[in-house]
DNA sequence: TAATTTAGTGTCGAGTCGATACTAATTAAA
DNA sequence: TTTAATTAGTATCGACTCGACACTAAATTA
Protein backbone atom coordinates (compact mmCIF):
# COMPACT_ATOMS: atom_id res chain seq x y z
CA UNK A 1 0.00 0.00 0.00
CA UNK A 2 2.06 2.71 -1.28
CA UNK A 3 1.16 6.63 -0.08
CA UNK A 4 2.15 8.47 -2.88
CA UNK A 5 -0.65 6.84 -5.68
CA UNK A 6 -3.07 7.89 -3.50
CA UNK A 7 -1.69 11.69 -2.55
CA UNK A 8 -1.92 11.66 -6.34
CA UNK A 9 -5.48 10.12 -6.24
CA UNK A 10 -6.50 12.97 -4.31
CA UNK A 11 -4.68 15.68 -5.65
CA UNK A 12 -6.31 14.97 -8.92
CA UNK A 13 -9.80 14.64 -7.05
CA UNK A 14 -9.58 18.00 -5.77
CA UNK A 15 -8.36 19.54 -8.59
CA UNK A 16 -10.90 18.25 -10.37
CA UNK A 17 -13.37 19.87 -8.05
CA UNK A 18 -11.41 22.77 -8.23
CA UNK A 19 -11.68 22.78 -11.62
CA UNK A 20 -14.88 21.88 -12.12
CA UNK A 21 -16.14 25.02 -9.43
CA UNK A 22 -13.89 27.57 -11.73
CA UNK A 23 -15.99 26.00 -14.68
CA UNK A 24 -19.50 27.03 -12.55
CA UNK A 25 -18.33 30.10 -12.08
CA UNK A 26 -17.14 31.07 -15.80
CA UNK A 27 -19.73 29.27 -17.41
CA UNK A 28 -22.98 29.85 -15.01
CA UNK A 29 -23.04 33.49 -16.24
CA UNK A 30 -24.29 32.33 -19.47
CA UNK A 31 -26.53 30.47 -17.74
CA UNK A 32 -24.39 26.80 -18.94
CA UNK A 33 -23.39 24.07 -16.73
CA UNK A 34 -19.87 22.66 -16.59
CA UNK A 35 -20.89 19.55 -18.58
CA UNK A 36 -21.45 22.23 -21.59
CA UNK A 37 -18.32 23.67 -21.36
CA UNK A 38 -16.49 20.25 -21.28
CA UNK A 39 -18.87 19.21 -24.06
CA UNK A 40 -17.74 22.33 -26.07
CA UNK A 41 -14.25 21.39 -25.02
CA UNK A 42 -14.41 18.35 -26.37
CA UNK A 43 -16.15 18.78 -30.38
CA UNK A 44 -13.27 22.21 -30.23
CA UNK A 45 -11.04 18.88 -30.21
CA UNK A 46 -12.38 16.14 -31.76
CA UNK A 47 -11.31 15.03 -35.60
CA UNK A 48 -14.23 13.85 -38.16
CA UNK A 49 -14.27 10.54 -37.00
CA UNK A 50 -15.54 11.58 -33.25
CA UNK A 51 -17.75 14.06 -33.20
CA UNK A 52 -20.73 12.13 -32.73
CA UNK A 53 -22.67 12.35 -29.62
CA UNK A 54 -21.67 8.55 -28.98
CA UNK A 55 -18.24 9.65 -28.79
CA UNK A 56 -18.61 12.76 -26.38
CA UNK A 57 -20.48 10.73 -24.37
CA UNK A 58 -17.97 7.91 -23.56
CA UNK A 59 -15.67 10.97 -23.44
CA UNK A 60 -18.03 12.39 -20.49
CA UNK A 61 -18.41 8.80 -19.14
CA UNK A 62 -22.30 9.82 -19.29
CA UNK A 63 -24.89 7.33 -20.90
CA UNK A 64 -25.82 8.24 -24.56
CA UNK A 65 -29.32 9.34 -23.43
CA UNK A 66 -27.60 12.01 -20.61
CA UNK A 67 -25.39 13.40 -23.70
CA UNK A 68 -28.33 13.79 -25.98
CA UNK A 69 -30.24 16.24 -23.38
CA UNK A 70 -26.92 18.09 -23.26
CA UNK A 71 -27.10 18.59 -26.41
CA UNK A 72 -30.33 19.56 -27.31
CA UNK A 73 -29.59 22.70 -24.68
CA UNK A 74 -26.62 23.43 -26.57
CA UNK A 75 -28.66 23.04 -30.02
CA UNK A 76 -31.57 25.61 -28.42
CA UNK A 77 -28.44 27.86 -27.59
CA UNK A 78 -27.59 28.06 -30.70
CA UNK A 79 -23.59 26.97 -29.61
CA UNK A 80 -23.43 23.92 -31.14
CA UNK A 81 -24.80 22.57 -35.21
CA UNK A 82 -25.75 19.07 -35.93
CA UNK A 83 -25.84 17.39 -39.13
CA UNK A 84 -26.75 14.06 -40.68
CA UNK A 85 -24.20 11.56 -41.90
CA UNK A 86 -23.76 11.18 -45.47
CA UNK A 87 -22.87 7.67 -45.39
CA UNK A 88 -24.39 6.08 -42.44
CA UNK A 89 -27.76 7.93 -42.02
CA UNK A 90 -28.12 6.96 -38.81
CA UNK A 91 -25.13 9.11 -37.24
CA UNK A 92 -25.63 12.73 -36.23
CA UNK A 93 -22.57 14.99 -36.72
CA UNK A 94 -21.96 18.08 -34.37
CA UNK A 95 -19.84 20.63 -34.53
CA UNK A 96 -19.24 24.12 -32.69
CA UNK A 97 -21.21 27.34 -34.53
CA UNK A 98 -19.73 30.18 -34.92
CA UNK A 99 -21.17 31.38 -31.94
CA UNK A 100 -19.95 28.54 -30.06
CA UNK A 101 -16.38 28.97 -31.27
CA UNK A 102 -16.74 33.11 -30.22
CA UNK A 103 -17.75 31.97 -26.93
CA UNK A 104 -15.17 29.39 -25.86
CA UNK A 105 -12.31 31.77 -27.28
CA UNK A 106 -13.70 34.43 -25.46
CA UNK A 107 -13.93 32.47 -21.93
CA UNK A 108 -9.87 31.33 -21.99
CA UNK A 109 -10.98 28.62 -19.72
CA UNK A 110 -7.10 27.69 -19.53
CA UNK A 111 -6.45 31.02 -18.01
CA UNK A 112 -6.34 30.48 -14.57
CA UNK A 113 -4.48 27.36 -14.80
CA UNK A 114 -1.89 28.61 -17.08
CA UNK A 115 -1.06 31.53 -14.24
CA UNK A 116 -1.01 28.67 -11.69
CA UNK A 117 1.94 26.64 -13.10
CA UNK A 118 3.57 29.65 -14.55
CA UNK A 119 6.60 29.08 -11.45
CA UNK A 120 6.73 25.37 -11.98
CA UNK A 121 9.84 24.37 -13.77
CA UNK A 122 9.17 22.94 -16.77
CA UNK A 123 11.02 19.76 -16.32
CA UNK A 124 8.72 19.13 -13.35
CA UNK A 125 5.96 19.24 -15.56
CA UNK A 126 6.58 17.12 -17.96
CA UNK A 127 7.36 14.37 -15.22
CA UNK A 128 3.88 15.12 -13.96
CA UNK A 129 2.44 15.02 -17.36
CA UNK A 130 4.25 11.49 -18.21
CA UNK A 131 2.70 10.63 -14.67
CA UNK A 132 -0.58 11.07 -15.37
CA UNK A 133 -0.66 10.27 -18.89
CA UNK A 134 0.20 6.95 -17.57
CA UNK A 135 -2.51 6.70 -15.14
CA UNK A 136 -5.19 7.59 -17.62
CA UNK A 137 -4.42 4.59 -20.19
CA UNK A 138 -3.66 2.31 -17.48
CA UNK A 139 -7.04 3.19 -16.65
CA UNK A 140 -8.61 3.13 -19.81
CA UNK A 141 -7.12 -0.25 -20.42
CA UNK A 142 -8.62 -1.22 -17.12
CA UNK A 143 -11.80 -0.86 -17.79
CA UNK A 144 -11.95 -1.01 -21.75
CA UNK A 145 -12.30 3.15 -22.14
CA UNK A 146 -11.29 4.90 -24.68
CA UNK A 147 -8.14 6.77 -25.00
CA UNK A 148 -9.11 10.31 -26.75
CA UNK A 149 -5.65 11.03 -27.36
CA UNK A 150 -4.40 12.88 -30.50
CA UNK A 151 -3.30 11.06 -33.40
CA UNK A 152 0.35 11.63 -33.55
CA UNK A 153 0.64 9.28 -30.52
CA UNK A 154 -1.71 6.23 -32.24
CA UNK A 155 -0.57 2.89 -33.57
CA UNK A 156 -2.27 3.99 -36.35
CA UNK A 157 -1.43 6.88 -37.42
CA UNK A 158 1.61 6.57 -40.27
CA UNK A 159 3.48 9.16 -41.15
CA UNK A 160 3.94 9.14 -45.29
CA UNK A 161 5.74 12.48 -45.77
CA UNK A 162 6.89 16.03 -44.66
CA UNK A 163 3.37 16.71 -44.84
CA UNK A 164 1.09 14.18 -45.17
CA UNK A 165 0.32 11.13 -42.58
CA UNK A 166 -2.05 8.00 -42.81
CA UNK A 167 -4.57 6.24 -40.42
CA UNK A 168 -4.57 2.87 -40.63
CA UNK A 169 -7.60 1.99 -38.75
CA UNK A 170 -9.78 3.77 -40.98
CA UNK A 171 -7.31 3.84 -44.08
CA UNK A 172 -7.64 7.83 -44.94
CA UNK A 173 -5.40 10.61 -45.18
CA UNK A 174 -4.84 12.99 -42.50
CA UNK A 175 -3.52 16.66 -42.87
CA UNK A 176 -0.91 17.98 -40.47
CA UNK A 177 -2.98 19.62 -38.34
CA UNK A 178 -6.00 16.86 -38.11
CA UNK A 179 -3.00 14.61 -36.77
CA UNK A 180 -3.34 16.82 -33.60
CA UNK A 181 -7.12 16.30 -32.98
CA UNK A 182 -8.14 13.45 -30.46
CA UNK A 183 -9.67 11.04 -31.68
CA UNK A 184 -12.23 7.66 -29.60
CA UNK A 185 -10.13 4.86 -32.22
CA UNK A 186 -6.97 6.27 -30.82
CA UNK A 187 -4.74 3.73 -29.08
CA UNK A 188 -1.30 4.65 -27.69
CA UNK A 189 2.03 3.96 -29.27
CA UNK A 190 3.36 2.47 -26.08
CA UNK A 191 2.67 2.94 -22.85
CA UNK A 192 5.85 3.37 -21.19
CA UNK B 1 1.93 29.78 -24.08
CA UNK B 2 3.64 26.55 -23.20
CA UNK B 3 1.88 23.68 -24.34
CA UNK B 4 3.02 21.15 -21.26
CA UNK B 5 0.48 22.72 -18.47
CA UNK B 6 -2.75 22.75 -20.94
CA UNK B 7 -1.67 18.82 -21.31
CA UNK B 8 -1.72 18.80 -18.06
CA UNK B 9 -4.74 20.64 -17.48
CA UNK B 10 -6.73 18.50 -19.83
CA UNK B 11 -5.39 15.05 -18.28
CA UNK B 12 -6.35 16.30 -14.66
CA UNK B 13 -9.83 16.69 -16.55
CA UNK B 14 -10.36 13.46 -18.36
CA UNK B 15 -8.84 11.98 -15.22
CA UNK B 16 -11.37 14.08 -12.94
CA UNK B 17 -13.74 12.67 -15.67
CA UNK B 18 -13.19 9.17 -15.02
CA UNK B 19 -12.75 9.10 -11.32
CA UNK B 20 -15.90 10.84 -11.45
CA UNK B 21 -17.88 8.56 -14.19
CA UNK B 22 -15.86 5.21 -11.48
CA UNK B 23 -17.58 6.77 -8.70
CA UNK B 24 -20.39 7.21 -10.29
CA UNK B 25 -20.65 3.25 -10.68
CA UNK B 26 -19.22 1.98 -7.69
CA UNK B 27 -22.01 3.97 -5.53
CA UNK B 28 -25.04 4.14 -7.91
CA UNK B 29 -25.48 0.78 -6.50
CA UNK B 30 -26.61 2.02 -2.97
CA UNK B 31 -28.76 4.62 -4.53
CA UNK B 32 -25.79 7.57 -4.34
CA UNK B 33 -24.26 10.55 -6.46
CA UNK B 34 -20.60 11.20 -6.39
CA UNK B 35 -20.48 13.96 -4.36
CA UNK B 36 -21.88 11.57 -1.56
CA UNK B 37 -19.00 9.69 -1.76
CA UNK B 38 -16.89 12.96 -1.85
CA UNK B 39 -18.99 14.34 1.28
CA UNK B 40 -17.85 10.83 2.82
CA UNK B 41 -14.00 10.70 2.05
CA UNK B 42 -13.93 14.29 3.44
CA UNK B 43 -15.50 13.52 6.54
CA UNK B 44 -13.92 10.28 7.18
CA UNK B 45 -10.65 12.56 6.73
CA UNK B 46 -11.63 15.95 8.03
CA UNK B 47 -9.78 16.86 11.75
CA UNK B 48 -12.37 18.04 14.79
CA UNK B 49 -11.63 21.74 13.46
CA UNK B 50 -13.08 21.33 10.06
CA UNK B 51 -15.85 18.71 9.99
CA UNK B 52 -18.84 21.13 9.45
CA UNK B 53 -21.16 22.00 6.85
CA UNK B 54 -19.21 25.14 5.72
CA UNK B 55 -16.37 23.44 5.33
CA UNK B 56 -17.79 20.88 3.36
CA UNK B 57 -18.81 23.45 1.12
CA UNK B 58 -15.88 24.72 0.56
CA UNK B 59 -14.24 21.75 0.25
CA UNK B 60 -16.37 20.71 -2.46
CA UNK B 61 -16.96 23.97 -4.21
CA UNK B 62 -20.56 24.47 -3.42
CA UNK B 63 -22.86 26.89 -1.86
CA UNK B 64 -23.88 26.17 2.17
CA UNK B 65 -27.34 25.53 1.08
CA UNK B 66 -26.16 23.07 -1.70
CA UNK B 67 -24.18 20.68 0.99
CA UNK B 68 -27.48 21.24 3.31
CA UNK B 69 -29.24 19.00 0.89
CA UNK B 70 -26.12 16.52 0.09
CA UNK B 71 -26.15 16.02 3.93
CA UNK B 72 -29.80 15.64 4.69
CA UNK B 73 -29.58 12.80 2.21
CA UNK B 74 -26.47 11.05 3.87
CA UNK B 75 -28.30 11.64 7.16
CA UNK B 76 -31.57 10.07 5.73
CA UNK B 77 -29.84 7.25 4.67
CA UNK B 78 -27.94 6.47 8.37
CA UNK B 79 -24.08 7.08 6.69
CA UNK B 80 -23.38 10.38 8.93
CA UNK B 81 -24.35 11.53 12.26
CA UNK B 82 -24.75 15.44 12.79
CA UNK B 83 -24.21 17.03 16.66
CA UNK B 84 -24.33 20.07 17.90
CA UNK B 85 -20.77 21.81 18.97
CA UNK B 86 -20.64 22.62 22.56
CA UNK B 87 -19.27 26.01 22.67
CA UNK B 88 -20.88 27.79 19.70
CA UNK B 89 -24.26 26.39 19.38
CA UNK B 90 -24.80 27.29 15.64
CA UNK B 91 -22.44 25.03 14.70
CA UNK B 92 -23.14 21.38 13.46
CA UNK B 93 -20.41 19.04 13.68
CA UNK B 94 -20.52 16.21 11.15
CA UNK B 95 -18.98 12.31 11.45
CA UNK B 96 -19.42 9.40 9.85
CA UNK B 97 -21.62 6.69 11.28
CA UNK B 98 -20.63 3.36 11.77
CA UNK B 99 -22.85 2.27 8.27
CA UNK B 100 -21.31 5.07 6.58
CA UNK B 101 -17.15 4.04 7.57
CA UNK B 102 -18.54 0.33 7.06
CA UNK B 103 -19.38 1.27 3.22
CA UNK B 104 -16.76 3.67 2.89
CA UNK B 105 -14.61 0.28 3.71
CA UNK B 106 -16.17 -1.59 1.98
CA UNK B 107 -16.01 0.17 -1.23
CA UNK B 108 -11.96 1.03 -1.69
CA UNK B 109 -12.49 3.45 -4.15
CA UNK B 110 -9.08 4.06 -4.58
CA UNK B 111 -8.55 0.36 -5.51
CA UNK B 112 -8.68 0.77 -9.45
CA UNK B 113 -6.41 3.86 -9.20
CA UNK B 114 -3.93 1.85 -6.84
CA UNK B 115 -4.01 -0.96 -9.81
CA UNK B 116 -3.65 1.67 -12.53
CA UNK B 117 -0.55 3.55 -10.86
CA UNK B 118 1.00 -0.17 -9.54
CA UNK B 119 3.55 -0.27 -12.69
CA UNK B 120 4.48 3.71 -12.79
CA UNK B 121 7.94 4.23 -11.68
CA UNK B 122 8.17 5.68 -8.00
CA UNK B 123 10.37 8.52 -8.91
CA UNK B 124 7.74 9.53 -11.62
CA UNK B 125 4.82 9.82 -9.31
CA UNK B 126 6.65 11.54 -6.79
CA UNK B 127 7.80 14.09 -9.29
CA UNK B 128 3.23 14.33 -10.45
CA UNK B 129 2.64 14.70 -7.04
CA UNK B 130 5.04 17.63 -6.69
CA UNK B 131 3.55 19.26 -9.77
CA UNK B 132 0.27 18.51 -9.16
CA UNK B 133 0.82 19.99 -5.50
CA UNK B 134 2.41 22.94 -6.40
CA UNK B 135 -0.13 23.69 -9.07
CA UNK B 136 -2.87 23.00 -6.52
CA UNK B 137 -1.44 25.47 -3.56
CA UNK B 138 -1.12 28.19 -6.28
CA UNK B 139 -4.81 27.75 -7.87
CA UNK B 140 -5.82 27.80 -4.49
CA UNK B 141 -3.91 31.40 -3.18
CA UNK B 142 -5.00 32.84 -6.48
CA UNK B 143 -9.04 32.46 -6.24
CA UNK B 144 -7.97 32.83 -2.13
CA UNK B 145 -10.12 29.25 -1.89
CA UNK B 146 -8.52 27.20 1.20
CA UNK B 147 -6.18 24.18 0.90
CA UNK B 148 -7.05 21.34 2.73
CA UNK B 149 -3.72 19.99 3.61
CA UNK B 150 -2.83 17.55 6.69
CA UNK B 151 -1.56 19.14 10.01
CA UNK B 152 2.15 18.21 9.31
CA UNK B 153 2.25 20.42 6.04
CA UNK B 154 1.13 23.45 7.44
CA UNK B 155 3.32 26.15 8.89
CA UNK B 156 1.10 26.38 12.29
CA UNK B 157 2.00 23.00 12.99
CA UNK B 158 4.76 22.73 15.79
CA UNK B 159 6.51 19.77 16.68
CA UNK B 160 6.94 19.64 20.49
CA UNK B 161 8.80 16.35 21.19
CA UNK B 162 8.34 12.56 19.87
CA UNK B 163 4.84 12.54 20.31
CA UNK B 164 2.88 15.59 20.73
CA UNK B 165 2.52 18.52 18.28
CA UNK B 166 0.64 22.08 18.62
CA UNK B 167 -1.54 23.92 16.81
CA UNK B 168 -0.44 27.80 16.83
CA UNK B 169 -3.50 28.60 15.44
CA UNK B 170 -6.23 27.24 17.60
CA UNK B 171 -3.39 26.88 20.31
CA UNK B 172 -4.24 23.42 20.67
CA UNK B 173 -2.75 20.09 21.11
CA UNK B 174 -2.72 17.68 18.37
CA UNK B 175 -2.20 14.26 18.43
CA UNK B 176 0.22 12.27 16.33
CA UNK B 177 -2.88 11.03 14.29
CA UNK B 178 -4.50 14.27 14.19
CA UNK B 179 -1.47 15.58 12.17
CA UNK B 180 -2.74 13.45 9.17
CA UNK B 181 -5.95 14.70 9.16
CA UNK B 182 -7.09 17.71 6.38
CA UNK B 183 -7.73 21.37 8.16
CA UNK B 184 -9.90 23.95 6.66
CA UNK B 185 -7.44 26.54 7.93
CA UNK B 186 -4.36 24.53 6.80
CA UNK B 187 -1.64 27.13 5.32
CA UNK B 188 1.15 25.43 3.69
CA UNK B 189 4.45 25.70 4.76
CA UNK B 190 6.09 26.29 1.68
CA UNK B 191 5.23 27.04 -2.12
CA UNK B 192 8.39 25.61 -3.34
C1' DT C 1 -28.48 47.15 23.90
C1' DA C 2 -28.64 47.22 18.98
C1' DA C 3 -26.57 46.18 14.59
C1' DT C 4 -23.91 43.09 12.11
C1' DT C 5 -21.87 38.86 11.04
C1' DT C 6 -21.82 33.90 10.84
C1' DA C 7 -23.69 28.88 10.61
C1' DG C 8 -27.10 26.53 9.07
C1' DT C 9 -31.84 25.20 6.98
C1' DG C 10 -35.86 25.30 3.58
C1' DT C 11 -37.83 26.23 -0.95
C1' DC C 12 -37.84 26.96 -5.90
C1' DG C 13 -36.62 26.19 -10.71
C1' DA C 14 -33.45 24.72 -14.35
C1' DG C 15 -30.64 21.11 -15.39
C1' DT C 16 -28.00 16.36 -14.79
C1' DC C 17 -28.17 11.68 -14.97
C1' DG C 18 -29.46 6.64 -15.28
C1' DA C 19 -33.17 3.67 -16.50
C1' DT C 20 -36.34 2.50 -19.63
C1' DA C 21 -38.78 2.46 -23.74
C1' DC C 22 -38.86 3.83 -28.19
C1' DT C 23 -37.64 4.83 -33.65
C1' DA C 24 -34.89 4.30 -37.56
C1' DA C 25 -30.86 2.76 -40.08
C1' DT C 26 -27.49 -0.74 -40.68
C1' DT C 27 -25.62 -5.34 -40.49
C1' DA C 28 -25.79 -10.33 -39.78
C1' DA C 29 -28.17 -14.54 -40.23
C1' DA C 30 -31.44 -17.99 -41.89
C1' DT D 1 -34.12 -12.00 -49.37
C1' DT D 2 -36.59 -11.67 -45.75
C1' DT D 3 -35.83 -11.67 -40.79
C1' DA D 4 -33.29 -10.93 -36.57
C1' DA D 5 -29.92 -8.49 -34.11
C1' DT D 6 -27.17 -4.53 -33.51
C1' DT D 7 -26.23 0.34 -33.45
C1' DA D 8 -27.13 5.62 -33.19
C1' DG D 9 -29.96 8.54 -31.44
C1' DT D 10 -34.26 10.57 -29.02
C1' DA D 11 -38.07 11.09 -25.41
C1' DT D 12 -39.86 10.59 -20.77
C1' DC D 13 -39.58 9.92 -15.79
C1' DG D 14 -37.91 10.38 -11.11
C1' DA D 15 -34.23 11.31 -7.80
C1' DC D 16 -30.82 14.49 -7.15
C1' DT D 17 -27.55 18.80 -7.78
C1' DC D 18 -26.97 23.41 -7.59
C1' DG D 19 -27.38 28.57 -7.11
C1' DA D 20 -30.45 32.08 -5.62
C1' DC D 21 -33.05 33.68 -2.19
C1' DA D 22 -35.36 34.04 2.11
C1' DC D 23 -35.22 32.72 6.61
C1' DT D 24 -33.78 31.52 11.85
C1' DA D 25 -30.75 31.56 15.54
C1' DA D 26 -26.40 32.21 17.73
C1' DA D 27 -22.30 34.92 18.26
C1' DT D 28 -19.71 39.11 17.72
C1' DT D 29 -19.11 43.97 17.35
C1' DA D 30 -20.36 48.78 18.01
Amino acid sequence: MLKNPVAMLQLVERLGNLIRAEMRRVIGQEGLQPVHLEAMLFLNQANRFSNTPQSLAEFLGVTKGTVSQSLLLLDRRGLIERYQDEVDRRVVRLRLSQQGEEMLEAMQPASLWQSATRNISANRIRNGVTALRETLYMLQSYNGARTFGVCNTCIYCQRKSQRTHHCALFAERLSGPETRLVCREHVPKSIT
